[in-house]
DNA sequence: ATGGCTACAGCATGTAGA
């Protein structure tokens, strides 16, 4: 089985990049971040034509946005984060498929919104947590992927590239990456690469060419999937194309 | 340290991204 996510920065600008990878790594689930359009806006005749259901949760005003495609069976569970009734951003999905809890995520960005958006990158956070222990308590095989707004060490940045304050490096964001992580759940492109510098995101300009880049889209597996987890890759291919999103694709395999 | 990019809303720039 394969699995992959990818933020994509606009979805109606990346139809061919999405369509390409979908035909190259033929992925049996993709979840999308950062669809910046509303759910009716969300191009799905485009990746039905290539055999791929899917969900769109869009957001009015251009912001956030998650979606799923599929070609394998699968059904909705969940299109928000519990624990906020007042939130409104689109940035949660979860699947179920495949006798497994899929959940996709674009988790706050953190640096605008002063104090308060910082704030609720934490809570969001503390909220993911929370949802994950419900999973992993009950033994489902479950799995987080997105982009996750976090660089969880030194080694998931290019060095000297975002001061200590930044967001997605701060301490407290690393701690709370931890705190996810130390419930069980596995990085599974740090588990089958450790040590190696790999970036899933380059900023516009010259960063990709000088691969000055950060390793903040992320697949969390919990134990049952991470003893099936095969490989775990990073396509530079597309980040290489013409008009890309900033961040790239990470694709899991799982055996069975 | 970030906006030098890019995208969006909506029509001039402001906001967000990371």
């Amino acid at each position: 089985m394969r699995l992959a996510t990818l933020n994509v920065n606009s979805v109606r600008k990346r139809v061919p990049h999405v369509c390409r990878f979908l035909q190259s790594a033929q992925p049996d689930l993709l979840f999308l971040q950062e669809l910046k359009c509303k759910t009716e806006e969300f191009p799905a005749k485009e990746f039905a034509a290539l055999g791929y259901q899917s969900h769109a949760v869009g957001q009015h005003g251009g912001r956030n946005g998650v979606a799923v495609l599929a070609r394998i069976p699968f059904k909705v569970v969940a299109e928000g984060l519990p624990g906020e009734e007042e939130d409104t951003h689109a940035r949660y999905i979860e699947v179920e498929a495949a006798d497994a809890r899929f959940a996709g995520i674009y988790l706050p960005n953190g640096n605008s919104g002063g104090a308060e958006g910082y704030a609720y990158k934490l809570r969001w956070m503390e909220r993911l947590r929370t949802i994950a222990a419900e999973r992993l308590d009950s033994f489902q095989p479950f799995a987080i992927l997105g982009d996750f707004n976090v660089c969880p060490t030194a080694l998931d940045l290019a060095p000297g590239s975002m001061p200590p304050t930044d967001a997605l490096v701060r301490p407290e964001t690393r701690a709370a990456f931890r705190a996810l992580t130390h419930l069980g759940l596995t990085d599974a492109v740090r588990a089958l690469h450790p040590g190696e510098r790999l970036y899933t995101y380059w900023d516009y300009g010259p960063a990709f060419d000088t691969n000055r880049g950060l390793r903040i889209d992320h697949a969390l597996l919990s134990p049952e999937l991470a003893e099936r987890l095969e490989t775990a890759d990073i396509d530079l291919g597309l980040r290489a194309m013409e008009q890309p999103s900033d961040h790239t694709a990470v694709t899991i395999t799982l055996r069975q």
